[in-house]
DNA sequence: TATTGTTTCCGTATGGCCTACGGAAATGGG
DNA sequence: CCCATTTCCGTAGGCCATACGGAAACAATA
């Protein structure tokens, strides 16, 4: 499926939900059975424990007892409320400036890397056209007063920042790309691989890969631990090796 | 919608249609109508015409002027489809092994990124169990190669070969986003921040964001050239900045 | 209490998706 | 001409988002 995005509907009305514009309380009418909030905090279960592709409206309105169409009068579509659960998980970040410049964006990397943990979805959430709430934009902000710290001009601030952002968003998303599959196949990554031994066997060839096979055959790939801690250690090191280019570049 | 992925469907028949194992033409029986060639082209075309979520089993079938239901006996299915169209297009990249480890690693990416900016769709395609095909694996010798020549341990060669694979690919997924999205929604990324001015006049607080309004004063995004362009920009630095680090790493 | 205005709830219907199933159609050999 | 074999594909079941419009609930008023 493809990446789930914001609607073109009314921004004005997406912006005074992202932000929960207090609106006086209706005199008259009806009271409402759901809150935004009660609908969003369904969406992301949801979406935690069987993904994007099963959060659909209908979903939600069972999880929560009334009818599908009831949704709608809370939230304009689905587009919408997948940036509303987008900018409430972002939120849980909770970011504490403290340090020097390079183990805030640290701090950063690694809380942004537990919200993808903690919603496997983020990963077809696209960042491109974001969700403009507090959520984001206090990630942004964050990031951004780290980077103006460390001695680089303001022009090269906003480069290395979506330098940073591509990082930390791609490499979350493919850390995390595994558990999800996992929870939707119902096939664990190690399963999965050792259903395609098959392919070392038949059709591995040792002539056309020489590269590979001289690191196979000089221990490179007789790693301990799981699959998910080998990237962890990557994304680390990914992480410090990008940031040592970053600092290296200001000389 | 969720990333698209390979079926939990027979393995070695997925791979058979991967490297296309040779069989020998059928003596008896109907003639078939199309190839799987034909239909992995015919997907592609879609795909990269209206987007992942627009390639359907039918839209395919229309396109060849077939029945929906002939292609099931070509193709296992829809996710094992995705997994021939990457595999397909990654062989686009054409990879010449030439100058030195660190000119073939910026190669290889410039290659990979042409790749998802003439099949934007890939965004959607999850490279964590990916499609054991020559195109993918053709790839991966020649960075793991260039990586091998650096002067890395072998181990190490590993652990770096995960940060440049994220990186590339993570950053030109979201560097094709943005297109992805102007296709499909019709509306294009300058236009989309151009509807969201009301954010900067009616959300935007100055003292809960001094760090990027202290950039914005300091003309850090007075930038000429579009949106595509700066986007551009970024990645080569992130990418440079990254194998700055990995240099300086060895030492 | 009955009416009225306002708001929310939600059933129905439309048009899309994937794919299991099984029969029809085509083909070449005996 | 028959038949085994292979491919083609119509039908049907069970999902999806959401436009539309009427029913239901509620507060204020008469």
């Amino acid at each position: 499926m493809a990446a789930e995005r914001s609607g073109g509907g009314d921004p004005a009305r997406t912006l005074a939900l992202l932000w929960r514009t207090p609106q006086e309380p209706k005199p008259v009418g009806r009271k409402p059975k759901v809150s935004v909030d009660q609908i969003v905090t369904a969406a992301i279960a949801v979406a935690d424990r069987e993904g994007l592709g099963a959060m659909s409206m209908a979903r939600v309105a069972q999880e929560l007892g009334v009818g599908t169409m009831s949704l709608y009068t809370h939230v304009p579509g689905k587009a919408e409320l997948i940036d509303l659960m987008a900018d409430a998980v972002l939120q849980e970040r909770d970011l504490v400036p403290e340090g020097t410049w390079r183990e805030r964006v640290q701090h950063y990397a690694d809380r942004t890397r537990a919200v993808y943990q903690a919603h496997p979805w983020m990963r077809d959430v696209s960042m491109v056209r974001p969700p403009l709430g507090p959520g984001l934009m206090d990630g942004q902000e964050f990031v951004l007063a780290a980077l103006a710290d460390s001695g680089l001009e303001p022009r090269q601030v906003t480069v290395a920042h979506v330098a940073v952002e591509g990082f930390v968003h791609g490499a979350a998303a493919s850390e995390v790309d595994d558990q999800q599959l996992a929870a939707t196949t119902g096939e664990s990554g190690d399963s999965w691989w050792g259903a395609r031994q098959v392919f070392w066997d038949d059709y591995f060839d040792v002539e056309r890969y020489p590269a590979m096979t001289a690191l196979w055959n000089a221990g490179a790939y007789d790693t301990e631990g799981t699959l998910a801690e080998n990237m962890h250690r990557s994304w680390n090191y990914g992480l410090d090796r990008l940031l040592d280019g970053i600092e290296g570049g200001m000389r």
